[in-house]
DNA sequence: AGTTTAAGTCAGCCTTGTTGACTTTCCAAG
DNA sequence: CTTGGAAAGTCAACAAGGCTGACTTAAACT
């Protein structure tokens, strides 16, 4: 039903891709509700310690950059350091998080888990890491590729960098 | 790097998927990069009329399904009905949604786009659109396929349901 | 010596989630 | 026909986690 931007089709050939304003809204629906899915699993678990989302990005992303700074960790979260800093104290506060005085420049702070925020981070990272890998294996290996590609195109071309370096960036 | 659980590969031969952590990690992260990208659209149009995204999210399903009910929009966005309601009393306060009492049963109240709701999620939708239409054009017609199967695995089963059938349910 | 940078703090605001208590309306069982 | 419960919506108050702005401290750069 409703057939407008019927216009799209022809791009050269190369591209004959038959884009409605009906199939992008569905592509729309699929982001927010699978969205949904994918933080749901993690979000019960966080709910029993009295976190939330914020500090489970925190924590996955000190996990993938062991001794991270602050400052990169912004960047890659791209909040505001007061946003940052409220939840990085409670997690150091709490003993889920090491922060160390930088050994080159002393200004900076290095952000590494400790054995207890090692543990929850294995606790969310599985829970979420199941659910991709059961929508894996239920959409077949060519999905997969085809989800990454486009996920890939719908980032912001600065955050694309943290994506795909997936590193620490100079140190 | 680290390839722990390579056990998953061998599943009948059909499904021969390697996913090692760290490509999982990697889908993970491209869901979290990728949904910032999808947002941040809307969320700069949002932010000149002073409105967050549950503004969005209500705005966009009422255009989807004019005269839905309260009850039915719950049911989509998962949230209590006590944050919706102030969500869409500020939209009826502003004169971009009608909210009009029931015929047959008083005590619900059908939703529907003004002129002036129905223009702001035409800007809204069309950001997002032309995000998600570009992004499907760089990825290819195999790659959108793959996209919307993997989300659709993603999806809680019964958020799949508002998904699959896009429409209002029972009036 | 003076400027810039990294990190952190305090205060205050906004959106958007929550619970609890309440009204209005509907319907069904006595 | 009334009464009692369920359903839809509203009001009030609180918490998490974004935000801005102003400021401090310490180290590094020039």
């Amino acid at each position: 039903m409703a057939d407008r931007n019927l216009a799209n089709a022809m791009g050269r050939g190369e591209s004959l891709l038959f884009l409605t304003d009906d199939q992008l809204r569905r592509g729309i629906e699929a982001m927010f509700f699978a969205y949904r899915g994918f933080t749901a699993d993690p979000d019960r678990i966080l709910q029993e310690y009295g976190y939330g989302r914020a500090h489970h990005r925190a924590i996955h992303f000190i996990n993938r950059s062991p001794g991270t700074t602050v400052n990169n960790l912004l960047s890659i979260l791209g909040v505001t350091k007061q946003s940052l800093n409220r939840v990085l104290r409670t997690l150091v506060e709490d003993g889920l998080v090491d922060s160390r005085v930088g050994v080159r420049d002393k200004r900076e702070r290095h952000l590494f888990l400790t054995p207890k925020g090692a543990d929850l981070e294995r606790a969310l990272s599985e829970a979420q890491r199941n659910r991709m890998r059961d929508a894996f294996r239920a959409a077949g290996p060519d999905a997969v590729s085809g989800f990454r590609a486009v996920l890939e195109q719908m980032m912001d071309p600065d955050m694309r960098r943290h994506y795909i370096d997936g590193g620490d960036g100079p140190r």
